[in-house]
Parts: structure tokens; sequence; C-alpha cells
DNA sequence: CAGTGAGCGAGCTTCCGCTTGACTT
């Protein structure tokens, strides 16, 4: 008798089968196992040429979806029907959600058990809550099976009408889809709000006041009993103060006229106000959040995160990583009490264990919040975890520990003083009891507001007292624009609008970037020009798919099929076919729409035409006796392109390149040009019908072009510039500028290859000197973004061995895990989990297979990755010091309790 | 890398959501 158990990730399969009996085998499905083909080369032969064989759903038979195993799929569901070949029970235990459902769906459709089977659920991976499960089995509900499945149809359906239209009237390649369309369309909006957006500027007093010798800072209020005019009484699309505000808006002269005024009068407090808040602590991490604030506070992308949460998950240092729900388990609450009791005292703990409920639109809640795993939870210190893992798990201990701490207790003070006509305010803070700020304050994408849950401190004060002014300044302010999108601020959005699931925020931001809809700039999302074009079609002809509602409705109709309420197929056939479908709508705008029209992108204040062609955006502009077309450069993107640049562009275009000078050998001239990829210089004119093209160098990335002399143009054009030679080997140094960037190559000869590194920010590839590259060169390998993506990450590191010194560790291979000494590997006995192997056992394990080969040397660690502090700068300007303020981000106290 | 912005015209591009492959230790 032996039970195969299906789950969904291996992790989670090696972790039950501590939990089961020894007769019971689990495996894992690797996810879906079946999908719609998704290219050409899957579709099978038996349907191609048919009408629909493009979809995969045939839409003339009630939407029946035509089913492949993805060849890499193959492999897993070979060894699933083996397991099952030796079971005489078949347990399906993937997720509770929509997916979840569908995948033990699939299994058994693949599978074709001739056992009895079970579907499984168990929401806390421990021994009772499995075993509990495995009591309580109930069998596959059709009708989530069937939501989900008319959720993939109508995302294909969707997805592979509206791309192929694209192709027809923007350019080829492109891609329109349910979530990606409404993630460029926010881009692009907001691009056109920034477009769209007038300056305004306004000005303001700052006083320093002093009371019995401790200074504080107050700000001009009101003048006369009206209000000053600050950013938010500005209307954004005119620059000027929007309509039926009554305020007072200062120039310049204004607010130096009233410095002048109010300059050695009277100041005294006309008013005080205390007034007394509670925080609470932000709720534990979910994939949506934890990407935020990874993104916020550790400057990592969506995807460095889940990268990272991935391998915390599979050596068990965390729950699971791809979750939208908030909930902690019972287990999880005692956890974190217990941590907060041991680290910061028993006053700190919140009163009574708090548990928190899921807001966002269509969770499906499979899964706990992600916080440390186990039930009780390893501090940061003992986990031995470094860099960017360590800094990760740090984020979500804090995180979650600070959900079951008390709440901060806060004084807000508010103190109005008046000199003359003119009323000012001091804002103070006061912590009376921090709570669980002591271990955790949540980030915040908008700069200015990171100095929250500060404290401010203020003189004693009371009403009728005369503080001393010891400074009035005179503050300018300009208004900004609406912010760009980062990575986290965009996942914020749709998570908030129920668009895209956990397990796809982060490929959504790679799908926009890869398909040519967006640029990363720092840390911000811009759209580029084919977003423009496709933002525009898609608006003006698909206005419903484009629309945050559209998801939020869709999901409403699946639950109602899942518990339903609503059949799938009148859904899907009013969807797509009859007058209002999908089908027609696509073919009567097809000849509506006019491709040139649709390509074409206006930009207000842009004369010339800005055109998406076959090779990327171009401008094109009548020019006396026809139409002269020129590339734009691929970093410039509607929001940077002015009327300067486009007609630069068409100049060279029309004119020639612009002639920087003459080489002082060879007498030819030498030109500064500007390709797609930016500007170059040239050496001589190209020869017409000739194949030699002429001698060309790339700019360095942070010169700009105004700055090229004629000096610096030779100096390039001369690389690669030859500095001597190693004293070591004898081998050539040479310093040069490359794809990535100017770096140096030390030749190392025939048997050594060559070495490279690239340069620091404060080095010159024309100026570098000998000894600089010899110093480079020393160093190791800076790496890629901090990621060993060749050397496998080991599950546990033991120590080093006693004998040698050499690190032991445990790795995971294709038959279980393996401790690995040197060039030893030793399997862990089966039934024996990672986390229980000891140094010493470990030690026993590897002697006893020891019987070859002696390890050898090989130790290299890997390079520190830093992180560069944030901070943003005030515009301010004044007119007697510089008053620049710094703001830095709030991050968590680190301080603990002895 | 450093152009181009027709046509010939077969076959192809494209969606969203689940999940990690790999090696012969």
């Amino acid at each position: 008798m032996s039970t195969l158990v299906i789950v969904e990730s291996p992790t989670k399969a090696r972790t039950i089968r501590n939990y089961l009996p020894s007769d019971y085998r689990v495996e894992a499905s690797m996810g879906h196992v079946r999908d719609l083909p998704s290219s050409a080369d899957e579709i099978p032969p038996e349907v191609k040429g048919t009408k629909w064989a493009q979809f995969g759903v045939n839409v003339e038979a009630d939407f029946e979806p035509l089913y492949i195993i993805p060849k890499e799929k193959e492999k897993t569901v070979k060894q699933l029907k083996d397991a099952l070949k030796e079971a005489d029970e078949l347990v399906l235990a993937t997720d509770e959600d929509r997916e979840g459902e569908s995948i033990s769906w699939h299994l058994l459709q693949v599978l074709k058990p001739k056992v009895p089977i079970k579907r499984m659920v168990f929401h806390e991976i421990t021994k009772e809550a499995i075993r509990d499960a495995l009591k309580h089995c109930r069998t596959i509900d059709e009708q989530v099976v069937r939501a989900q499945e008319t959720r993939r149809i109508l995302d294909r359906l969707v997805g592979y009408t509206l791309s192929p239209l694209l192709w027809k009237k923007i350019a080829r390649g492109l891609s329109a889809g349910r979530v990606q369309s409404v993630a460029v369309r926010l881009l692009v909006n907001r691009e056109r709000q920034r477009l769209a957006f007038r300056q305004g500027t306004y000005w303001d007093l700052k006083a320093t006041l002093e009371k019995d010798k401790n200074p504080f800072e107050a700000r001009l209020i009101t003048l006369r009993g009206i209000k000053v005019a600050t950013g938010s009484d500005f209307d954004e699309s005119t620059g000027q103060i929007a309509a039926g505000r009554n305020v007072v808006l200062l120039s310049e002269a204004d607010a130096l006229a009233l410095q002048e005024r109010l300059t050695g009068k009277t100041w005294t407090v006309a008013n005080i106000e205390e007034r007394p808040i509670t925080r609470k602590p932000a709720p534990p991490f979910t994939t949506s959040t934890l990407q935020q604030e990874a993104n916020r506070k550790l400057g990592l992308s969506a995807k460095d995160t889940m990268r990272t949460a991935q391998s915390l998950y599979e050596q068990g240092y965390i729950t699971y990583m791809r979750t939208d729900s908030v909930h902690l388990s019972e287990q999880a609450i005692a956890a974190a009490r217990s941590c907060v009791e041991q680290m910061y005292g028993k006053e700190y703990l919140s009163p009574k264990a708090r548990q928190y409920s899921t807001k966002s639109k269509g969770a499906q809640e499979a899964h706990e919040a992600i916080r440390p795993a186990g039930s009780s939870f390893r501090t940061p210190q003992e986990t031995g975890l470094k860099d960017r893992e360590f800094r990760l798990y740090d984020l979500i201990w804090k995180r979650t520990v600070a959900t079951q701490m008390a709440d901060s207790r806060q004084t807000l003070i508010s103190v109005e003083i008046q000199v003359e006509d003119a009323g000012f305010r001091s804002s103070g803070k006061r912590i009376n009891f921090p709570g669980y700020l002591r271990a955790y304050v949540e980030g915040s994408d908008d700069p200015n507001a990171a100095i929250e849950d500060q404290e401010v401190i203020l003189p004693p004060l009371k009403v009728g007292d005369h503080p001393n002014c010891t400074e009035l300044e005179a503050i300018g302010h300009e208004t900004q624009p609406p912010a760009r999108y980062t990575e986290a601020s965009l996942v914020k959005t749709l998570e908030s609008e129920g668009i895209g699931r956990p397990s796809t925020y982060a490929s959504i931001i790679s799908t926009i970037v890869d398909r040519g809809y967006a640029q990363m700039n720092g840390n911000a999302l811009v759209p580029t020009f084919t977003a423009f074009a496709v933002t525009g079609l898609l608006e003006k002809y698909f206005p419903d798919l484009v629309d945050t509602g559209f998801t939020s409705r869709m999901e409403q109709t699946l639950d109602d099929i899942a518990t339903g309420g609503v059949d799938w197929l009148p859904y899907l056939r009013k969807f797509y076919q009859g007058e209002e479908g999908l089908e027609t709508q696509v073919k009567v705008r097809e000849s509506q729409i006019d491709a040139t029209e649709a390509r074409t992108i206006a930009l207000e204040g842009i004369d010339a035409k800005i055109r998406i062609g076959k090779f990327g955006p171009y401008v094109e502009a009548e020019n006396g006796d026809g139409v002269v077309t020129a590339s734009i450069p691929k970093d410039l993107t509607p929001a940077d392109i002015n009327p300067e640049q486009v007609e630069t562009i068409l100049r060279q275009k029309t004119e020639g390149p612009e002639k920087l000078g003459i080489h002082p050998e060879t007498g030819e001239p030498i030109y500064i040009l500007l390709g797609s990829y930016g500007h170059y210089i040239q050496l001589g004119d190209a020869q017409e019908g000739s194949k030699k093209k002429p001698k060309r160098a790339g700019i360095p990335k942070n010169t700009k072009v105004e700055d090229v002399t004629l000096e610096m143009a030779l100096g390039l054009l001369a690389l690669p510039r030859t500095l001597g030679v190693h004293p070591d080997t004898g081998g050539k140094i040479q310093a040069a500028l490359g794809p990535y960037g100017p770096y140096v190559v030390h030749d190392q000869g025939k048997e050594g290859g060559k070495d490279y590194r690239s340069l620091k920010a404060t080095d010159d590839v024309l100026t570098i000197t000998l000894e600089r590259a010899l110093e480079l060169l020393s160093q190791p390998k800076a790496g890629r973004g901090g990621s060993r993506s060749k050397t496998k990450e080991a599950l546990r590191e033991l120590g080093n061995h006693p004998e040698d010194g050499e690190p032991i560790n445990i790795y995971d291979g294709p038959y279980g895990p393996y401790i690995k000494h040197g060039k030893t590997n030793a399997s862990i006995p089966e039934g024996e989990s990672v986390e229980a192997v000891t140094l010493e056992k470990a030690l026993e394990l590897l002697a006893a297979k020891a019987s070859t080969a002696k390890s050898t040397k090989s130790s290299s660690k890997s390079s520190k990755s830093t992180t560069a502090k944030k901070s943003t700068t005030s515009k301010a300007k004044t007119t007697k010091t510089a008053a620049s303020k710094t703001t830095t981000k709030t991050t968590a106290t680190k301080k603990k309790t002895s």
C-alpha cells in the first residue's frame, strides 16, 4: 500500500514528506502541466491550418480549448506517471485557489489514474495541519476549474486578437493583453499628465526662532488672516492658482518686502494645540508589499526581490513568497509575540494578538502572509545569511514581528505665532511611546513624506511668549509634476485594482520593458513612443479592455461561475461573438483604422510628425523638395524630446553632420553624429558606394555632447590606447570603450587569455594611467548585480572542516539535498531533513563517503555590493543663505534592548 | 552597432498564471 501525493512546488514536497507516514510518496507538479499552445511550433499538425488554430481555442465549437503538454513539462509528467504506477491511491494537494484547482484537474486528465483519487487542501505546513487535512479530503470542484478555464480562454482571446491588429496597424511583434495593456496605459497617462503639467512658483518665509536658547523653525501660514498659497493650491494644467481658492500668492518681491517689514518686530505665541495620536503597524508582507518595500528600502527590482525570496523559501527561512494574503497562522503570531517579548520586553507587546484581513480586490488567499518560517523565528543575526538574502530576511522578520507590537503613541504639537499681520506655524512631534516603531517603519514612495515618524522637538512654549527671531529667510518653491511610476508604485496600483497575480507582478514589468513599451530611467518607468501609439489606438477603439475596471468585472463573473451563479459558455459567447463581440469589433475596427495615423504620435509643441516604423520611432518633416525622415535615438522618450532636438536630428540628415574640426595629421574632417544608439564621432566622410566605413568612436555615457572637444575626439578615435606592459607577465595593457562602457584589458598571452575590468565613474578612459589600470586589475571582478549566476547557492552552510578548514555546505541536487566538502559529496539519508544535519553528522557522512578523492583548494569569496543611501534635496532658493534641506529616508531602527 | 521608413510574400509574432529545469557528485 502506498499513496502518491502531488503538490505544486518541490520545496513544499520536501517539507511535507517529513510530516506524512513513510508509505506516502510526495512529488511536485511544478505548476501547471498543460496549457494552450503558445506558438506555432506547439500546434499539433492535425489542427494546423484550421481557422482557430492560432488561438488554440476552437471558437466555433463552444470554445473548446486545445491543451498540450509544453516541452519543458514532459519530463515532470513522465516522472509523475512513473510514480503513479507504484501507487494505489492518488492525493491531489495543489493550492486551494483557482489555478491550484485547475492544476489538479489537468493532472487527472493527463495521468488518467486507475486508483482512487482524493483532493486535499491545507493552509499551514505543520504536521497537525497536514495530518488533519488528510482526514478531510474532498473531490475536485469542477465549477472552480471552469472559472479558471474561462479566465484562460478569455485572456487568450483578448491577447491573440488585439496583438495581430497592432502588427497590422503599428509594428510587427507588438503585444496587447488584459494586464499588460492596462499597465502600459497607466504609464502613458501619467506621462501625459507630466507633459501637460505647467510649473507654478510661490514664495514663503521660514523663521528660525529661539526660546531660552533652544532654536526651532516656523513657516509663514497666513497673511492678514488669509492662507498663504502652497503647492497644493495650484492647478497642474495651468501653473496658476486653482479657481476658487482664497489664498495669497507671494512673488519673490512680495516675500522679500515682507521679510524686510517683519525684521525686528515682536513675535508672540498666539495658540498652542496638542493632539495625541496612535499609529498601528503595517500588515505583514504579501508579494506586492514585499516588492514595494524591497524596492524602496533595499533598491531591489521586483525580479531580484522574488529571486532572493525564492532562495530564502527554498532554504526554509521564510514561508511561501507568492501570496496575496495578510493572514498569519496561530503559530506565526505566537512566534512573533515571543520575539517581541524577548527582544523588546513585555511593554512592547500588543495587548491582543493582531490579525489582519485582506482588502485587495480579487485576493484568493491560498497561502499565508510572507513571514519567517517555523514555530519560532530565527533572528536575522542567527541565520548566518549574507548580503541581499540577509537584508531581505531582516526586512521580513522586522515587519512580521512589528505586527505583534504595541501601537505607537505620539503627540502632535502645533504652535501658532503672530508677528504683525503675519501668522507663522511651528509643528512638533513627540513620541511618547515608540511601540512597533522600535522594529519597523514602513517606507514611502514620496521622499518628502519619509520624515514621518521622526520626532521633532520644540522648546516648551506657552501662549503669550515672545520668542526671539534670529533668522528670517524668503524661500522660493516650484510645483512638481506628478511622479513617474516606479516598479513599486506600479505593482501597488495594479494590486489595488486587482490586476495581475502575485506570481506575475515581476514579469508584467519585464514584459512591458521587453516589448519596448517602457524604459527604466533610474528607478522610474518611462513609457516609449510605441507605448503612446499603442495606448492611443487601444483607448480609442477598445476603451473597455484597457479600463482598470475590466479585470474586476471579469473577476466578479469568474467568482459567479465558481459558485454556480453564472454559466461560463454564454459569458464567453457574449464576450467574443455576436454584434458587440470582440471578434466583430476587431474586424470592423481593422477597416476603420488608418495605419499611418495609428503609428503617428502627436505631441504638443512638436511640428514634425513622430512615427513608429519598422526600426523604431523616427521623425518625418516636409522640407521644400520632399519628405525627410530620421531615426530618433533609442533612449529618447516622448518625455524628453523637444523641438530643438527634432531640429538637430533632421538638420543632421539634410545638411550632413556637424563638423568638429580637422584631424591635425590626416587633414580629414571630424564629425559628431547622432545615431540610433546616441551620439558618436566619425573621422572622414563615408565613401559613396564603398563598403569601407569611416572610423567611428562612441562618446562615453557620462560626457555631454556639448562638452566634446576636438582633443577629446582625437583621443576617442585613437582608442584602444596602450598604457604599457604588466610588470609580472609582460602582457600589454590597454584602455578602450566597449558596449558596456570604458574598460581596461590585460592581455595575458595565449594561455591566460584577456582579463577585463570596467573603469569606475571617476576614471577617465583618455587619461587613465598604467598604475591605476594595474590597481583595477588587481581587484576581483565585480560580478553582475551581486548574483552568483554560475555558482550554486548553498542550502545551508555548516561551517569549516576541522582538518583542512574548507567549508562544508549543503546543496540541492536532482537526487535530493547533499553535503559538499571540496570535491566530496554525500547524500543526506532518506527521511532526514536538511535542517537537522549538524556539522558532526556531516563529517560522519563525508568520512563514510570519502573512500576516493581528497579535496583540493577552492575558495573565493563573493564581492560585496554597496547600496547608495538615497537623499533628496528641496528646490528651495533663499535670499540669505542656501537653504537646501536634505531629507533622508527613514529606515527601521536597529537598536536592541540590553 | 552607427542604415533603413515600398515591393516579392511563407510563415511567424502575441495572451495570463502556475512552477523550477540543469549534473551524473
